[in-house]
DNA sequence: GAGTGGTCTAGACCACCCC
DNA sequence: GGGTGGTCTAGACCACTCC
């Protein structure tokens, strides 16, 4: 017989919420384990006295998230563990790289207002010439160098961007400080060839192979915030991520 | 004024189901434009003389795909149109050629039932020296060789799999005539350079650039279906995607 | 204060699965 | 036939935004 939770209906977070986190903890700990039946929502909603409705909607969230699976006419069950990349989403270099562990740092190398070229531009979705930082770095995580990256981002969301805000994640300063919520980016992988620029930038030799991700990154409404090109180091870096089918 | 649509509530697709398509088509058709207001969920429900709780759950589909996005206390609002990614979701390489417009086609260079070793076992979750399916691959595109692929399959999941099956997609065999269903997949990207069999399989220089992109691919029950490593042409081929943040 | 999305209720009928 | 998830109803109160 499965082990039940409590939840606390004067609390201010939302009763789905708390369904969805002790799933999630019974999961994790153990006391679910791959495959299991989870009891049927008709039971979940008469043992803890709520709805049914609020049991779908805790329910349809851990489905979607991939922890859960339901059947027809059968059951929801447990799915098996998602392993590390659970972790990743979509993420910015800083967080990326602490998330692995490593201590990520920068070198700003240029941070200008310049000009949209027609390219810029169209990622944007701005019209040409208009003013957008422009921002050269490069990367590294635990003091090597991992990847020289050029990014244009969109001078009206981003009003007064300075270096300081710069060496701490921007996603997160866009998040807490602006109030922006990011919502998808589409990315681009290319295999190249170190051009004279990025051997000397990430001391690197000649012929080295070179990883090149394109992101433009958009906000929760659909707006670019901004496109970013950047060169990783192939010999120390792996790209990982997850992708759902439809 | 907003023009509104009908559902029909005879029909065997579901009302939310019918809303989701109707918005969709405004959408797409321009009669809303990005940064809309759409009307109110309750006039939904009063115009369409249904309930609220139906057009949330239209809408909230419609959140999550990122056609809409909404504001607490404002209302809710069209996204600007993501670009022709949006078809992708979790493509298989038959899939994706399609979708760019080429003609896909292989060259079974092998076909085997072999023992896995410990690197495939894991990621199959299998134990070590289990039977599976190893199929080795050119993946061409109007007869262009692009790839040199290497996938394992299990082959419980797949029993009897032919080189017949293999000319067509595997990901809609799986869905359509075993009747699983294919969740989501652990993708990484990296570049390197040419082996001699790339070379010799691709017909490619020496120093030529690989984009080595490794796939487990997942059942929706969490269940690994797959294991590749394709190694692409890094002059004809660029992997794109979309990420979601969270 | 009026309107909006966010949460929640207590029911209902259906199609599907298993016995 | 009895249980399950899938869909749907007609209400309710809340926090938030805008005027």
């Amino acid at each position: 017989m499965n082990q039940l939770f409590v939840i606390d209906k004067s609390s201010p977070l939302p009763i789905y919420y708390q369904i969805e986190e002790s799933i999630k903890r019974q999961i994790e700990e153990g006391e679910l384990h791959p495959h299991d039946v989870l009891p049927s929502e008709r039971e979940y909603a008469e043992l803890l006295e709520i709805s049914r409705m609020t049991v779908r909607q805790a329910i349809n969230n851990l489905v979607n998230a991939g922890y859960l699976y339901r059947q027809k006419g059968r059951g929801t069950y447990v799915a098996e563990k998602k392993l590390e990349q659970q972790l990743l989403g979509l993420t910015s270099f800083t967080e990326e790289m602490k998330a692995r562990g490593m201590m990520p740092s920068s070198k700003l190398l240029s941070l200008e207002l310049i000009p949209a070229n027609e390219k810029i531009a169209n990622q944007l979705h701005v019209t040409t010439n208009t003013l957008i930082y422009e921002i050269i770095r490069i990367r590294l995580a635990d003091n090597m160098p991992m990847a020289l990256e050029t990014a244009y981002m969109s001078a009206d969301l981003l009003k007064g961007l300075t270096a300081e805000i710069l060496n701490h994640s921007i996603y997160q300063y866009v998040e807490k400080h602006i109030g922006l919520k990011i919502g998808y980016a589409k990315q681009s992988f290319e295999s190249t060839i170190a051009s004279e620029v990025e051997m000397a930038s990430l001391s690197i030799a000649k012929h080295s192979p070179i990883l090149l991700i394109q992101r433009t990154t958009y906000l929760e409404d659909g707006r670019p915030l901004e496109f970013v090109k950047s060169s990783y180091r192939a010999d120390r870096y792996t790209f990982t991520c997850t992708i759902n089918r439809h």
